[in-house]
DNA sequence: AACTCGGGGAG
DNA sequence: CTCCCAGAGTT
């Protein structure tokens, strides 16, 4: 071991936040944790990652589960494709015979699974020494190799994990540490902006001149404004929803599309992002549809809990019915008269 | 190499 | 508003 790793180990030694995913090797939850925090702040994963792992605890438990299930476990999160990649994960390692692989590669192999993912799992639940870049990583090392290259372009990508490769130690176990270490580095100290340098336990190393405006990135792409028409439709205590179809997967739920009705107002209006786009969604009333097409159903409002939606919809839907529950207080439907809810508007 | 993911948290 | 986040898949 070099001076640099002394360093950098003794000070993770007494520094290492105590994560649920850091009390364990077990490979399932240690690629459950991964799946979670990709593009995801660990403070958001914690919760929903001890959620999971007392409703699926083992690769069998999820494998046999119903995919509405997994998506409402995931619901928040985001990202849903990564919910239905851990999930095919899990039926594809059952299917195998159950063992976890074991191999870099083999890991490498599993839906939703990238260099990063693959190399944190290995590393962390078996001790391989493989390198991974997350975010931390590739900020950690930009500054301490001084690397101007935007780490988002390919050719900084390549640099970093390069670097990232070529500082891992020999041993597969102080090559897991190290990795640990490198990221609890960037994600407590070495963090974007000016950070404490002072502070840092292998300032000695690093050859960052300007720290603060390292790493480089390329600019991002402009805003997209997008505007979603919904319908509104409730009878006989259901709601009418609709699932994405075609790339964005199906599983998630939201108020169906609608023509934009002419001179009527939204008895609903929310803006949300979405990646580079950000939508301005309204709700309008509407009538109930004609024909129900493959991708839309009729839903108990009592089942809604069960039913993955994506949370600005599950936000519109809740406070819709809050504001259809006052107004039926106020109105009560006649005795006798037609079963048909009152569309609020 | 560029686009998409119908995300979410913090400043 | 802004930037950032334990990225990966698709085209």
């Amino acid at each position: 071991m070099n001076e640099f790793s002394d360093s950098l180990l003794a000070w993770f030694a007494g520094a290492a936040r105590d994560l649920p995913w850091r009390r364990t090797r077990d490979p399932y939850a240690i690629l459950v944790s991964e799946l979670m925090l990709q593009q995801t702040q660990v403070t958001t994963v914690i919760d929903y990652f001890e959620r999971w792992m007392k409703r699926f605890p083992d690769v069998r438990t999820l494998a046999d589960a119903a995919e509405a299930n997994v998506l409402r476990m995931w619901e928040g999160l985001g990202y849903y494709a990564r919910a239905r990649h851990l999930h095919r994960a899990a039926k594809a390692i059952v299917q195998a015979g159950g063992g976890f692989p074991r191999t870099l590669d083999e890991i490498r192999a599993l839906p939703g699974v990238g260099p990063y993912t693959a190399g944190a799992v290995a590393s962390f639940a078996f001790g391989i020494r493989a390198p991974m870049v997350d975010a931390n990583i590739a900020r950690v090392i930009a500054r301490l190799r001084n690397i101007r290259e935007p780490i988002d372009s390919s050719a900084g990508r390549k640099l970093i994990w390069q670097q990232a490769a070529s500082m891992l130690p020999t041993d597969g176990e102080q090559a897991r540490a190290h990795n640990g270490a490198l990221m609890e580095l960037g994600a407590t100290l070495c963090k974007p902006g000016e950070p404490p340098c002072r502070h840092c336990p292998v300032k000695r190393w690093c050859r960052a001149k300007d720290p603060a405006t390292l790493p480089a990135k390329e600019p991002r792409r402009a805003m997209i404004e997008l505007e979603e028409n919904c319908g509104w439709i409730l009878q006989h205590g259901r709601v009418f929803l609709e699932t994405s179809n075609g790339s964005r997967g199906p599983g998630m739920w939201r108020l169906p599309v609608i023509a934009v009705p002419a001179r009527r107002s939204p008895i609903h209006e929310s803006h949300y992002p979405v990646t580079h786009h950000r939508v301005h969604l309204r709700v309008f009333p509407a009538p109930r549809p004609a024909r129900i097409r493959k991708n839309q159903r009729w839903i108990e409002i009592a089942r809604l809990s069960e039913t993955a939606m994506t949370a600005p919809h599950r936000r519109a839907l809740t406070s819709l019915l809050d504001l259809d529950g006052v107004r039926r207080k106020l109105v009560p439907p006649r005795a006798g008269g037609s079963r048909r809810v009152p569309v609020v508007r």
